[in-house]
DNA sequence: TATTTTAAAGTTACCGATAACTCATTATAC
DNA sequence: GTATAATGAGTTATCGGTAACTTTAAAATA
């Protein structure tokens, strides 16, 4: 690999004026700096960002962890963060923790490791708040991305999850339902507590009686909800309308109530939190409230960004941005 | 930050010891080997990866070049990427092209400047040349997805875009389609160019005379082509199928028709390449050849991880995966 | 006891860049 | 014509690790 010194020689100058060359620092007569500059191309050096990165004590690298690269919401934000990270000169290190974590704490640790200026944080939930105060005690500064976690103050963009929950159940109730199912993340996700306090308070303004047997609690990744599923529909009243707390949940209950001979909206409704993108504009089926994902990663940078740079950002700053319910199709009257 | 000559310090020898000790070289006494890890275990020492890949000349990052987040087919890739990655002990440098061939260059850069120990690369297309010409100027090793690129020998990976594209074509044939139209990518693109081929292909077999006008070019990432369809449909004798060479052309061009009502299946027969995941598991209507994208992300780490680690390995390696024929409702008899 | 061997730890130089300082020249001022 | 300032370039030390070698001390052997 060429090195500053390779220039340097081959410019018959010293390596510390090549670095002056490539930074703009420095006095240097255009001479010299057109000399340096023609030998550079000429041997087509590349910097080295790690002995960069070692003398200047930082990387010129945020990284973005997020938890289901699968999932429409999250490459969204992924593509926001990243536009959000080019903008601002950043290279950009992705994590996919799985929702899992122990995955989260090796990224944390790679993190670390890597030395980057900062981090786009999605947690997996309120575990992570050891991970987060490892990255704290290092002194890297994060922006907590989508879901809180108690315990940790911090920058951070959040959707209005418990809002958006109410404003889909109302306009379940609005169509008639009263037996509403609950489809939920694991309640140590702050978005899961929080959409199900929407529907708890959705349902008490109505004067609807919270039933605890509609109710499910599930990983936000996975669905394999076959057993609770059941148990749901045979009830002596089994629900009219499931409110799926993400749009993964959503699709794997709406392919099991399918398997089942189970139609929607005709004989269930379903809505959920959470768009799905190429699904909805192949087949504007689902109706939900959509988050604007691109921006939460575009924010997330730039808060992060200012934090890093600027001084004068003293106390933590939450964004909360908010969902839009979208409705279509696969909510019907009772 | 905490460095090995803290944790020396500390524990009362030299930082050569240290160094021993975290990377289990050398000789060292199991009482020096208990009190080094104490003192790193109280000091939260974390390794500066930056110095280490100094030294050593490799970073234990790979990159992982895409050209569109967004995309089913490339985020499942990305997801069996990472796994190998973690699987071999490296970090994911993730970067997204978005089909352009600027932001191609950049990130190459950055790959560069990174000194990342190989790169997993889906060129935008046929003008990748010159960036794929850099890496191995810089003898930076890489593989291949997706998209092949003349000029270029190197380990790849590619689905079988021919083969694919006339099994689609062939099958909208044996549903009685005569008048089949082709939604392209671009043709400096070579899946682009192979399933226009195979598109050929299967109608020359069957004696059906290939006819320009029901072909369309277009990127493979921005569907806007009203204009286009707009000529398609208004000819004398308008197409009764279409085959989209890729998931986003295919729901670009299904949004389109809708808007116009025109209805898909009943109206026209559509079918592409590519499967949506989400889309599919909550509506099983796009009828697709579906490629093991998971599996060409994982692959391609491990073709790249015997490219690094391997002085064993020859010529270069080419693996071409099938694609599968999953019949669903998009497409109907005539 | 003297010599060799071996285990355990330490020294030194270097990876490729940059900050901070120093050193020549030349230009300007008095 | 000397003092001072401004300009352009070079020296040196350092960032945090590791390879290769050396040193030290104890154990094994003669």
């Amino acid at each position: 690999m060429v090195t500053i010194y390779d220039i340097a020689q081959k410019a018959n100058v010293s390596a510390m004026t090549v670095s002056k060359v490539i930074n703009n620092t420095g006095r240097i007569s255009e001479e010299t700096r057109r000399k340096v500059k023609k030998v550079m191309e000429e041997l087509n050096y590349i910097p080295n960002s790690n002995a960069r990165s070692l003398v200047l004590q930082q990387t010129q690298i945020l990284s973005l962890l997020i938890t289901d690269i699968t999932n429409p919401f999250y490459t969204s934000l992924a593509r926001g963060a990243e536009d959000g990270a080019k903008q601002y000169g950043y290279r950009l290190l992705f994590g996919n923790s799985d929702e899992d974590y122990v995955k989260e704490k090796d990224y944390v640790d790679m993190i670390l490791s890597t030395r980057v200026d900062g981090v786009l944080f999605a947690p997996a939930g309120d575990l992570s708040l050891k991970n987060l105060e490892k990255l704290r005690a290092h002194n890297i500064p994060f922006v907590i991305m989508d879901r809180a976690v108690p315990g940790i103050e911090s920058d951070m963009i959040c959707g209005d999850s418990k809002e958006g929950a109410r404003k889909l159940v109302d306009y379940l109730i609005g169509l008639g339902h009263r037996r509403i199912a609950l489809v939920n993340g694991s309640l140590d996700v702050s978005t899961a507590r929080l959409r199900y306090e929407g529907y708890a308070e959705a349902l008490a303004l109505q004067g609807i009686p919270l039933d605890e047997t509609l109710i499910i609690h599930q990983n936000y990744r996975d669905y394999h909800a076959d057993d609770h599923l059941e148990q749901l529909l045979e009830q002596p009243s089994p629900p009219t309308a499931i409110f799926a707390a993400n749009n993964v949940l959503a699709v794997g209950v709406i392919r099991d109530l399918r398997e089942r001979g189970i139609r929607v909206p005709e004989d269930i409704s379903v809505v959920c939190f959470d768009d799905l993108d190429l699904s909805s504009a192949l087949d504007p089926f689902l109706t939900v409230a959509a988050q604007p994902a691109y921006q939460f990663g575009a924010m997330g940078i730039q808060l992060l960004v200012e934090r890093i740079r600027g001084s004068s950002v003293p106390e933590s700053r939450k964004v909360i941005l908010p969902s839009e319910l979208v409705i279509r199709s696969s909510a019907k009257p009772i």
